[in-house]
DNA sequence: GCCAACGTTGGC
DNA sequence: GCCAACGTTGGC
């Protein structure tokens, strides 16, 4: 099993939400190389941690797991979706994507601040500077570092 | 709101 | 295929 952390902005789409529908689509990714570890890398019951970006105290809040096949993002075809991407052909669609479903909120969140300054954690992607990936991959031992925070 | 970093686009 | 311009991400 792999081990994967995916940000969302809070206002947009937070854990509480995630925790709320149980299951959503990762729609809205437009980024090759996040689509291509949903589409290739990425399996049923893999574990990904839930991290919360672009607020106040950005932070893994909580778990989630992915829970389908990788299959064509649905609002890439909608020209009334923000996400509409004309360029895409139906018979070849470029924007893949999986659903992914709540497993549980952590005790509390474990912030970017601790995340930066546990030396166990030094060579996240997460903290590499001018990484801008929304979805990326998890060794074990930071994933496992990280629930030792909570 | 600023800005560094980086991806994408499009002209040539 | 190069590269300048532009857009986006995301922490601060």
């Amino acid at each position: 099993m792999a081990y994967w952390l995916m940000k969302s902005e809070p206002d947009a789409y937070s854990i509480d939400d995630l925790e709320r529908d149980g299951r959503e689509p990762w729609d809205g990714i437009r980024n090759y190389q996040a689509r291509n570890m949903m589409r290739d890398d990425m399996r049923i019951g893999d574990e990904v941690l839930f991290y919360h970006s672009s607020c106040k105290i950005p932070a893994v809040v909580g778990i989630a797991r992915v829970a389908s096949e990788p299959y064509p993002d649905p609002t890439q075809f909608d020209p009334d979706e923000k996400y509409y991407d004309a360029k895409s052909d139906p018979d070849d669609p470029r924007w893949i994507l999986v659903d992914v479903e709540f497993v549980r909120k952590l005790d509390r969140p474990v912030t970017l601040t601790e995340i930066k300054e546990h030396p166990g954690l030094d060579d996240m992607i997460l903290t590499r500077r001018g990484n801008r990936l929304s979805i990326m991959p998890v060794e074990k031992a930071h994933r496992d570092i990280i629930l030792g925070l909570e």
